[in-house]
DNA sequence: AAATTACACAACCGCCTCTTA
DNA sequence: TTAAGAGGCGGTTGTGTAATT
């Protein structure tokens, strides 16, 4: 026996709001609020709507303080930090960005965003070939890093894949085995700096580490521990970048 | 100028979680 | 403890509009 739905579809409008809808809406949640229930609320209202929808066009849409428009430089930065991090957890991620709704973010991330990404990738890719200058950006040092006390890993420096952009960042790699018994594994990794100037550089690094536990009964990693390397790769790359923003002073830094 | 395509964003759907009785 | 109902969320679809052919 299937979920009762929450409304009878063939008795409810469904669609694009109306102006009068919207106005209906908000007087009546201005004036008595929503109450603490969404699916009584229409009939309240004088609405034929759905208690959901009713409640999604008011927060995506009516409620005060809806930021529309354009997204800065910097909620990019904290939308692509926050999807590095966390993934499309876009309730959380609209959490840090005041006005902004998570439908919005999401939608941006889908039409905008996500391009905007997978064009820096492909023009990475590209730049590789054509042999550009390196920017003077620091190159990774060889850096040894020791996790859960039990395994050293090491990260050594990836190539240096630079070319100036003025957007923003990046990409990312799942890591992989790299050895016939699953023991050690290799991700790729990285994202941008940019100099005093605005200048945007593309840092690349490659980590080789060997699993936190013997893998000779596993030919992947396993899940816990690609968590756990992504975290390291990440600090890591974080500090590097953060040793450089100390020698400039109003220098950024976006990873991925 | 009309038809088609691409794009952005609003809205819906269905599943999951939380609360409550 | 459990089942039902409501809220919340993320994925997907629908719709209007701009751009292109």
């Amino acid at each position: 026996m299937g979920r009762a739905p929450c409304c009878d579809k063939a008795k409810v409008k469904r669609g694009p709001w109306s102006p009068e809808e919207d106005a209906k809406l908000k007087d009546f949640i201005d004036k008595y609020g929503t109450g603490g229930n969404w699916i009584a609320l229409p009939q309240k209202a004088g609405l034929k709507r759905c208690g959901k929808s009713c409640r999604l066009r008011w927060l995506n849409y009516l409620r005060p303080n809806i930021k529309h428009g354009e997204f800065s430089d910097e909620e990019d930065r904290i939308i692509c930090s926050l999807f590095h991090s966390i993934g499309s957890r876009w309730s959380i991620i609209a959490a840090q960005l005041p006005g902004r709704t998570d439908n919005d973010i999401k939608n941006y991330w889908n039409t905008k965003l996500k391009k905007k990404l997978m064009g820096i990738v492909n023009l990475s890719s590209s730049t590789t070939s054509l042999n550009i200058s390196p920017l003077p950006f620091p190159s990774f040092s060889q850096t040894t890093i020791q996790s859960a006390g039990t395994t050293t890993t090491t990260i050594s420096s990836g190539e240096s894949l630079v070319g100036p952009m003025h957007t923003i960042p990046i990409f990312g790699g799942e890591p992989s085995s790299s050895s016939s018994d699953g023991s050690m594994v290799e991700c790729h990794f990285g994202g941008l700096i940019s100099d005093s100037n605005n200048n945007w550089a593309h840092q690349r690094s490659t980590f080789h580490g060997q699993l936190w536990e013997s893998a000779a009964d596993h030919t992947t990693p396993l899940e816990y521990e690609i968590e756990e390397i992504k975290q390291l790769v990440s600090t890591n790359f974080i500090a590097n970048c953060n040793n450089y923003i100390d020698e400039s002073s109003s220098s950024r830094v976006m990873y991925y």
